[in-house]
DNA sequence: CGATGATGCGGACCGTAGTCCGTATACGGC
DNA sequence: GCCGTATACGGACTACGGTCCGCATCATCG
């Protein structure tokens, strides 16, 4: 399997930067949900094709403006400081884990529900995957008895930005509320020990 | 609050009997992704704003097409036998409930899928409402000590259609060990007692 | 530096969901 | 049966996401 791209054409880099630029910008005054493809390219004074090109589709788009967010994100409980990261016991990193994800949607939420695409499209990206592998090795070495990759699942359900977003705004559920209860649920599934 | 509507207009009732049953044969046929509300309109007959009129949008449609399913379904488990009606312990029905809701989307999967529209308008609905308050009153009822709403919500989405057909489709995850995976989830939750 | 192949670019084009409004039709009162 | 009006109908129209392909631009090599 050989790397097919050796370099990144010039002007393509160039485009790529002018485009991220272009689109923070409007979805910054506009909101994510009522930016327009269409919008950006002209904004970014490209064409739409290469928008498209470079991004695959609009939740691609949107992805890529959470990039930098969600790498450090993801750095934060993979080599961050405890109880977020190493060091911690797997319950509280778990606790840690939920409570990071919530203040995450609580800034990020409107930007991650615009990057949401056709149903079930989420679970099959990369993120989602390295969401579920944390969870899973936490729940190991935590000693739970059932179905790790169930609960996995089910635990990384709880922390999705529809779901979330619902709760704080329809249900008008404060933060506080959502980190309880998360808590509440680690304990209840793993003991309080 | 008036009662707008007294009689339907008898072209009207016709004209939702015919494009029920169309979008129906079209579904059966084709599957929901890839039936159009074009498509549909010209099969029953009639121009697409009637669709659009009686439907709203495409979700109504696909909810339309559920909704004699929907109803039975919940029927079972407000006035059904047990273990998913009432008569068993809380505990019970609450995993009846997910196995039932399992079938639920091993079935009408596709619908369910094409039934969801933008982020969060699921749960809007009045049949997640039901949902909710079924599922919380068996965890009141159970006794369960920390915040019913909550886990409710939880609970609920790891029985969601995006999930669930990710896991049986993508995953290739057993039904049974997802039946599995819930019955231990409740158990771990409300004790085994 | 000039030729040449690979890569990227632009924007016309397409399909689909959803809207709008002038026209047609059913219903209730006379 | 006839009329007036509320209601429904149809399909042209818009907006938007996404595709396609002929043309331009860049990198490379002699």
């Amino acid at each position: 399997m050989l790397e097919p791209v050796r370099h990144e054409r010039s002007d393509a880099a160039r485009n790529r930067a002018t485009i991220l630029l272009a689109a923070e910008a409007l979805v910054a005054e506009h909101g994510a949900q009522c930016v327009t493809m269409d919008q950006v390219a002209r904004a970014a004074g490209v064409g739409k094709g290469t928008l498209f090109r470079h991004f695959g589709d609009r939740c691609g788009l949107m992805r890529a403006l959470l990039d930098e967010r969600e790498r450090s994100f993801q750095e934060g409980f993979i080599r961050g400081p405890s109880p977020l990261g190493p060091g911690a016991p797997p319950r509280e990193r778990l606790i840690a884990f939920g409570e990071r994800m919530l203040e995450h949607i609580e800034i990020q939420g409107d930007l991650l529900a615009a990057a949401e695409g056709a149903p079930g499209e989420r679970l099959r990206h990369n993120v989602y995957a390295a969401y579920r592998a944390h969870v899973m090795a936490l729940l190991e070495q935590s000693g739970y008895a059932g179905d790790i990759g169930y609960l996995a699942d089910v635990l990384l359900a709880a922390l999705t930005a529809e779901l979330v977003l619902f709760q704080r705004r329809e249900m008008a559920i404060a933060p506080d509320r959502l980190k309880d209860g998360w808590a509440g649920l680690i304990v209840s599934l793993l003991g309080s020990a």
